[in-house]
DNA sequence: GTGTGTGTACTATGTAGTTCATACACCAAT
DNA sequence: ATTGGTGTATGAACTACATAGTACACACAC
């Protein structure tokens, strides 16, 4: 599997590759598995990893530079911010896009919030226990 | 505006506008303003109507067909399905889909479940209030 | 028959977005 | 200075999608 030289990591193929490279560095972040001031591997390093393009990961870094959640001074290896301020609200941020995504697809369908929070605890406890046996 | 020929109704630019308009006759269905058996618009007038491309309207109804959604006898209107079977579960599909979706997108952030219900059912709220505003 | 409206099918074109291939400039170590 | 590692820039290639244009077969009304 892979020999075409696809992604490794858990990628759809609705959004852009380079997307979803930012969003695992931000979980990482908001998972505490990535700190401040912390060294990511180089653009060709994370390519080599993750099976992608070079350009797609520096183009993945790119857009992390200007949301400021990564700083590269020359040509060292690019580190996290040690800003807290803005590594402090990504947990918050991918929550908050989530949910609004969320909510604006369900809203026109008129659910009411109970059944809607049954669903999603539902849904959400199903999820975790068959995690948790996949790691098992 | 939408001198352009681009379409009138609630789109975003990320879906495939055919997708969203069989978004839109589900949402209709399972809000129940569509009925079993009840008429639709030609294609030709789906186009005039949402101003988009007559075949792009044509692929959405191809799509709803396969979906069994609709049926369409001949040359006479397409009309949506008096399978009971199959309306019945568009809202549950709908539902279901966006959970899944939502739910995928925040197991790896690792959220208690009460945070996130919690989240989603201030989010909710606050959007509703702000639509009911936007009628009045 | 004529005309109009239906569903359906096919090709071609334009466009936007993503990814790839390649090249360049810089720095550090050997 | 040469080699190998950085980050960076640019243009080509490729894909998916929407659209345009046209065509055909059918049915119903006039």
């Amino acid at each position: 599997m892979n020999e075409t030289g696809g992604p490794i990591v858990p990628f759809n193929n609705r959004d852009p590759v380079y997307l979803q490279v930012v969003r695992h560095f931000k979980v990482e972040i908001a998972t505490g598995k990535l700190t401040a001031g912390q060294v990511i591997p180089s653009r060709r390093e994370l390519a080599a990893l993750m099976n992608i393009n070079p350009n797609t990961a520096q183009k993945a870094y790119k857009e992390m530079e200007d949301q400021l959640l990564i700083v590269t001074e020359g040509n060292s290896p690019s580190r996290v911010t040690t800003d807290e301020r803005i590594l402090g609200v990504v947990r918050e941020e991918l929550i908050s896009e989530a949910v609004d995504a969320f909510v604006a697809s369900v809203r026109l369908i008129g659910v009411p919030v109970d059944e809607l929070l049954h669903v999603v605890k539902r849904k959400y406890e199903t999820m975790h226990s068959q995690h948790k046996e996949a790691e098992s």
